[in-house]
DNA sequence: CGCGACTTTGAACACCATCAAACCCGGTGG
DNA sequence: CCACCGGGTTTGATGGTGTTCAAAGTCGCG
């Protein structure tokens, strides 16, 4: 574990902009508050009533863009906000000694990434931009610290703590009983509810993920996956052209895993 | 995995604390203190300071007992409060509508459950103890209550939830990315830890759980579980008698799944 | 154009699931 | 006392699902 903290992870570094700062002066640009976000309904502020949103919004977020292909943090870096993706598509992954990797989760706008950090003070996962992505920093001091005043946000934070365990067990549901199939069904209804719950299309997408990331993720070989795709075309429950896909039958592609998860 | 020091387990000895303040409905429940628990140093109260942990006493502790067999909470059920163990083995299962279930994780001494409810306000697993067992029920109400008048609490719960959250990363690798052996020997070995950490044996110890719900566990079939048990007999890392396990070769039982997991 | 990253497809194989039978052990009741 | 039963465990035989290895196709890009 030898990894220089901030060397090579972000070219652009994180800027706290103040809200009094950010009205006087700075670029506006580079801050944001929650209350007026168009992601509100999906984000961090997500359930919380009007005056605690605008609580948030004391919050220093920074905001950082992170190319395709580059991480975000790293594994073994030092925990310091929680993450919230404001454009783009990051995946997680966990790293073994022997060089294995393992995606654990991908994020979409208005999904948070970085929880698992706080734990013991550093990262444990890197998280890696699929295509180019902004993101919002929370810095975890001083959302505590807000949190302490107001018992809804207070509350608010352990739902999202909570959700993310409750996500896991699904995971590990689907790894544990489901089979190919039913994996990538799984998986492709969970990313076209996703899609519809952000304003897009829920039967027909792009992925942002290779063959090889969804197979990490779902526990099966990159041929396996291809090959699963290539089924679900046969039985008209896809199209497929490489990551662009259209769910033809959706009731079909539910019947697929029914019962399996939750 | 995390492991924290263990403690001198003979020295204090439990206190049980009547309180005044007693449902009229509820038995004669005893109460407890954290401060002077002998489980202090594993569970909730794990990494805080002693004032902290006088705090924590406030909390109105239910103990319960609970037998074999029964649930200590169904899936479904409204969520009130997360649960210490304070004695005995719990499983965690969640169900598939089928009727099919998954074990999620067990629960020993100093553990806590019960986590993954706060999401919906409703548990989404059962927990039953795999034998006579007696737990504390922490109300969650008013563990936010004080955590909002203790910063160093309230960061000490968010740690507890990003550790179940790091907890479920490990196993989802060791669903998505090992073979029969490797997934056996990490359960060993964590189990081993888990005891040392409480005292008992490293290499001798009572498995509490099933081989059918190991392998619910660890996403493999009773007979598989069975066979790679009987396989380890043959390379002479373990002794095995049904559900007594003596590890005989520890390091090599740590090679078997080395840089698979972390 | 040609290279590299990604995807698809085929063929053979390995691992684990499945089905089946036997065993062990404690408990119950004839 | 023994027979019987049921739950849990072990072990064997067989087959299926997904992996592995291999080759060829596609696409974007310097």
């Amino acid at each position: 574990m030898s990894q220089p903290a901030f060397a090579e992870t972000s070219s652009v570094p994180i800027q706290f902009v103040s809200r009094s700062r950010q009205r006087a002066e700075a670029p506006p640009a580079l801050t944001t508050v929650c209350s007026s976000c168009h992601l509100k309904d999906l984000c961090l502020p997500c359930g919380m009533s009007a005056p605690t949103v605008e609580r948030l919004d004391g919050l220093h977020f920074g905001r950082r863009r992170v190319k395709a292909g580059q991480p975000l943090y790293r594994a073994g870096e030092s925990f310091q906000a929680i993450y919230a993706v404001r454009s783009g598509t990051f995946k997680s992954t966990l790293g073994a000694t022997d060089g294995r990797e393992q995606v654990t989760g991908f994020a979409m706008a208005g999904e948070l990434m970085g929880l698992d950090g706080l734990a013991q003070g550093r990262h444990p996962s890197t998280a890696v931009a699929l295509e180019d992505a902004e993101i919002c920093a929370i810095p975890y001091d001083h959302l505590m610290e807000l949190s302490a005043d107001s018992g809804e946000l207070q509350r608010a934070v352990g739902r999202l703590m909570s959700r993310e365990i409750v996500r896991e067990h699904s995971l590990m549901m689907l790894l544990g009983s489901m089979n190919a199939e039913e994996r990538l069904a799984a998986f492709l209804l969970n990313v076209s509810q996703r899609m519809k719950a952000r304003g897009w299309s829920a039967t027909e997408f792009h992925l942002r993920m290779s063959r090889a990331e969804i197979g990490s993720y779902l526990g099966m070989k990159l041929e396996t996956v291809s090959r699963t795709f290539s089924a679900f075309v046969q039985q008209r429950l896809l199209e497929v052209d490489k990551r662009h896909i259209r769910i033809l039958d959706l009731e079909a592609l539910t019947r697929t895993f029914e019962g399996r998860l939750q």
